[in-house]
Formats: structure tokens, C-alpha cells, sequence
DNA sequence: GAGGATTATGAATTTGTCTCACATTGGCGA
DNA sequence: TCGCCAATGTGAGACAAATTCATAATCCTC
């Protein structure tokens, strides 16, 4: 048997229009379609779906059954017809985000819970979990937008820049190479670094300082959060390298020094990868720059 | 644009099946078949439904939002057909009952609680307010049962006896007419009678005893329910006349009387009207069953 | 019981969906 | 990077289903 949506719109009109003539002319059909449509549908639940006893024909048990179902289901499916609607006029769509950048969590928030007061309809979530692999899902379109520093030249895809950041070294006033102008490869020898729990190819630390200059430091833990890392350096547990403006709260303060990785400082920037095809959707631009207006507004502290 | 089952089974089976050519074998079509119906579904909803920089095709955002619809309809869908499947058998059905008496509600409240057990698929109600016009909303499929001591020769209805009954005089041992051996038309020239709230010709005391007899009542007050009317019977605020079986309580208490409608007592025969196609059903014939058992039981107090 | 309104029916037509055969594309290993 | 395999797309024709037109049958009302 097999129910279709023109027979619960029909049952619902007949239903409505209180017969089917008229249910007829208010689906822009001819009463005979419509006399056609129910016999075979009648044919096919193997009972009879309406009342023939009076003369504008009624729904029987078996019918008001199946008005209920109409009832149920076809505002959900008018409903996403117009969010199709929607998408295609650009107001709706999806927004799933994966972070490469683990300090960029803090930064992320804000600009979400303003982007989604401007976009109400579009389906925002942040995808953890599948970083490793960010740029194939975004191509598969699994995800539509990664924070990454490394623009690697996919095709398809646009690398949006957010923001530049000095990767910047961080101890405890308490330790000895708080006495340094500037952080060297050498100088992490002798210390215990603190970083967040991902590959080392994924860590400005090693990318940047330590891998190039094959020095191997002391020792090395894992903090999740960026506080706990803070917190960690400060009580000079170890030592670490973030990007300056995560350190904007703790250079005021006379438990922490922050140096630059010399003697020529890394700059680095970090990017939004969106599809190429997604960049020019309005609500895509406006997450770009409210991203790069909170961007700022970290910056200045 | 117009979204059919289909599609949302075809969306279903190609995220399951993970991919085209799996789904068209699950789905018992060619794979071109599918490919084109794809097509046509995009064409319609404006926008891509699947991404295909991959290979094995995937469902892009607008295709996952319809799969959830798939997922919430669908299973609706497939119950409704299965409702039909056992509305064929005869397992399920629908059983909304109209009472044209009123003092059945309190024998028929048992008779449908052992009738759910023994039907639970079987969608009962007791519909009230159209007791009117009974006979034209059986006829018209509105209600499948009707509760009545009136069996017009309707045709297309078979009128099922359930039980027989005396309309029987109830007082307060306290009333002067206590004294008799039974009850007539003149005798109620002094009295206030109380009835349900319902038309003249729907009452046994009327259509039986004063309407033949051309005798009115000193009075006439209603109340809804039996036990109410017979509260203020034993307070001698009046008389009624109801059928014998409702005073199996009250016969045994010396409060009260109850003495038949003389000299030659009317017998009335209660029966339960069935659109004939039913009266085969098996639930039906369950249902009328039961009715009479309990009637026997409650004849005999 | 005549007339208007409502539904049913049959044949022809239109529309839509499927299959078949083959082209195209992407993924993957040599 | 070439070439093969697997997956998907395309076009034409066959077939099925839905719709329309014309008209018949039915019910309802006055």
C-alpha cells in the first residue's frame, strides 16, 4: 500500500471543503482527478476512506484516521519547503565550525553568541573532535568553516584571514629565563613545556621553534584549557608558547613574563577556511567579520 | 515544489546504504533510476541535496535537514499502514457509542472497561451531546453504536436487543402514594417529578404514562445524575420513574419504595443500534456480548 | 418528481517514472 | 600520472499513473 502526500492533501481538502467538488477546485483540479485520485486510494487501503450514505461524501473511521495523520504531517513538510525557501534566499543554512587553533576558544564564543542573535535560522555548532582531518570534511561538506593557521592551498577552498598573532613565550617572573629579551630554541632545554593535548605539528611551539632547531626540552605536559595552563606556568610548573593576545589578562601581572621567540619574532595569521561557493553567502561574510571585529577588540585587550 | 514519501525514502536509504547504487538494489530499482529521481528532487528543491566532490555521495546540509524529516515521517507513515493491515483483519476499528438513555452510563462504564481490555487497538468513546439525532450520525458514520429503547425501522441498522426492563416508581417511603400497589397516570397529578434533562419523548414517565394519559405533574425538576435523582426521591422531594435495575440498591433500604406502573406494567426492551455492516464485525459482536452479560448481572443485582 | 448539485465512470491525453545502454567522473594503486 | 574500477550521470524509449473531458448516475431539495 502506499500512501503519498497528494492523497493526505486530499483527504485534508475533501475534508475542509467539506466535499469534493469543491475540495477539487481548491487544489486547481478537476472533480473527476480528484474522484479517480480517491477510488484508487480507497483501492489500495482496501476500505473505504469516506461516507457515501449522504451526499457531500464524508470521511469514514477509516478516513478521519488518516486526516489525523495529514493533520501531523503536513505542516512539518510545508515547513521545510519554506526553510528551502529560505536557504535559497540566504537566510537560513548551516554553520558547523571546527577549531585547529585550541586557544581559540575563548575568542570563538562571543563572536557565536553575536552571530547568532543576527542569524537566528541558520544552525550553528562547533564540531569537536574531527580536527585532525578539518579540510576533507570540509570538502565533503561534513563542516563549513575551520579556524586554522596553516593555508594550505586546497582547491575549493578559501582562506579567509582573521587575525596575525606573535606566538609568545610565557613563564613565571620565578624563572630564570624571565632575565631574557627574547626566547631562543636552546633556552627550552632545560625547561618542561606546557601545551594543549594535540599532535606537536599542530603546536607553534614545535613548529616554529623547537622541530627547525631539533632541541628536544626537558619535559613536556598536556592542559586541556587555556586557564589551567596559565595556572600551571604561573605556580612555574613549566613554561609555554601562546598567542600573545590569550596573554592579555596575565601581562599585567607581576607573576607572569612574557617574551617574543627571537631574536625575529614569528608572525603568524590565522585563517577561516570556508568553501569557495559558501564565501559569498551574506550570513558566511557576516560571521567573517564579526570574527575579525572581536579579533580586534582581544588585541587591544 | 512537491516533496513525495518517495523522496524521503530515497534520502532515507541512500544515507543508510551509503551511496546511490546501494540504495537503488535496497530499494528494488536501477541505479539510474535513483540518479534521476535525485535529480529531479534538487531540481525541485532549488539546491543540492547530496555533495559529490566525494565519491560515494553524501547528504549535504539541506539533504540532512530532510532526512530528519524522513526519519520523524516515515514511521508514521508505515504505523498508519499497519493500522490498516489490522483494521482489515477486524483487530482494530473504531467504537464511539451514543447513549439515548440516561441511566446507562453507570452499566456501561463496566461493559467498556472489560471491552478495552479484550480490544485495545480499538478506538472507543462515549459521545455525548449528540444524542439527538443518533440514528442519522450512525447512519452517516459519525458514531457506530447507539444505546436505545426505540428501534425505528431504520434501514441499513440492525437493532440488537441487550436487555428488558420495567420503568418502575421509585418514592420516598415517607409519600402517601407508598401506600398503593401500583402506579398511574392520575396518581402523578400531585406530584413533582424529577428526570434526567432531556426532551419530553426521551422519557419512559412521558411517553409511557402522562403524554398517553394527558396528566401533568404538579411539577417537574431534572437532574443529571442517577444517583443525585434518587437522593432527592429519598428525601421526598419528589417521585421518579426509572428502570428497575437502577434500584437494585435502593429496594433493599427501607427509605424508599418502588412499586410498578399499573395495572398492566410496561416491559420495554433496551437495544444497542449497529450499522448492519458492523453488526459481523468481531469486536461488535464482542462488544454486545459483553453488554448483555453485565445486564444479566446487573438484573440481578 | 423535476432540477440542481454532487459524485462516478470511461476513454483519451498528458505527465511522470522507470529501465536500458552508455557516457562521465572520481578514487586509487602501479 | 596513467589507467582501471567503482560510482554516478544522461538520453531515449517503454511503461505506468494521473489528469482531463464528456457524460452518466445519484442524491437532495423544493
Amino acid at each position: 500500500m502506499y500512501i503519498e502526500i497528494r492523497h493526505l492533501r486530499t483527504i485534508r481538502a475533501i475534508h475542509t471543503a467539506g466535499g469534493l467538488a469543491r475540495a477539487a477546485e481548491m487544489m486547481n483540479m478537476t472533480q473527476s482527478a480528484l474522484s479517480h485520485q480517491v477510488a484508487g486510494l480507497e483501492d489500495q487501503a482496501g476500505m473505504e476512506l469516506f461516507v457515501r450514505r449522504s451526499k457531500p461524501m464524508r470521511l469514514s473511521a477509516a478516513g478521519f484516521r488518516m486526516l489525523k495523520l495529514a493533520d501531523r504531517i503536513l505542516p512539518e513538510i510545508d515547513a521545510l519547503e519554506e526553510e528551502f525557501i529560505a536557504l535559497r534566499s540566504g537566510k537560513s543554512g548551516r554553520l558547523h565550525i571546527t577549531l585547529e587553533c585550541h586557544a581559540c576558544y575563548d575568542w570563538l564564543f562571543p563572536v557565536l553568541e553575536m552571530f547568532r542573535r543576527a542569524w537566528p535560522e541558520v544552525d550553528v555548532d562547533i564540531r569537536a573532535g574531527l580536527a585532525f582531518d578539518a579540510m576533507p570534511a570540509l570538502n565533503r561538506e561534513e563542516i563549513d568553516l575551520v579556524i586554522t593557521s596553516d593555508p594550505g592551498s586546497q582547491n575549493g577552498v578559501t582562506f579567509n584571514p582573521l587575525f596575525d598573532y606573535h606566538p609568545t613565550f610565557v613563564a613565571s617572573s620565578q624563572n630564570p629565563l624571565a632575565a631574557k629579551e627574547f626566547i631562543q630554541a636552546e633556552d627550552f632545554r632545560d625547561q618542561v613545556v606546557i601545551t594543549y593535548p594535540v599532535s606537536r605539528d599542530r603546536l607553534d611551539l614545535f613548529t616554529e621553534v623547537l622541530t627547525p632547531a631539533k632541541v628536544e626540552p626537558r619535559g613536556h605536559r598536556t592542559a586541556e584549557l587555556t586557564a589551567v595552563i596559565l595556572m600551571l606556568v604561573g605556580s612555574n610548573r613549566g613554561v609555554a608558547v601562546l598567542p600573545d593576545w590569550v596573554m592579555r589578562e596575565v601581562r599585567s601581572s607581576s607573576d607572569y613574563v612574557t617574551r617574543p621567540l627571537g631574536p625575529d619574532p614569528v608572525l603568524k595569521r590565522m585563517y577561516a577556511a570556508t568553501r569557495e561557493e559558501d564565501s559569498t553567502r551574506p550570513y558566511m561574510a557576516h560571521f567573517l567579520r564579526l570574527a575579525r571585529i572581536e579579533a580586534v577588540r582581544l588585541q587591544r585587550g
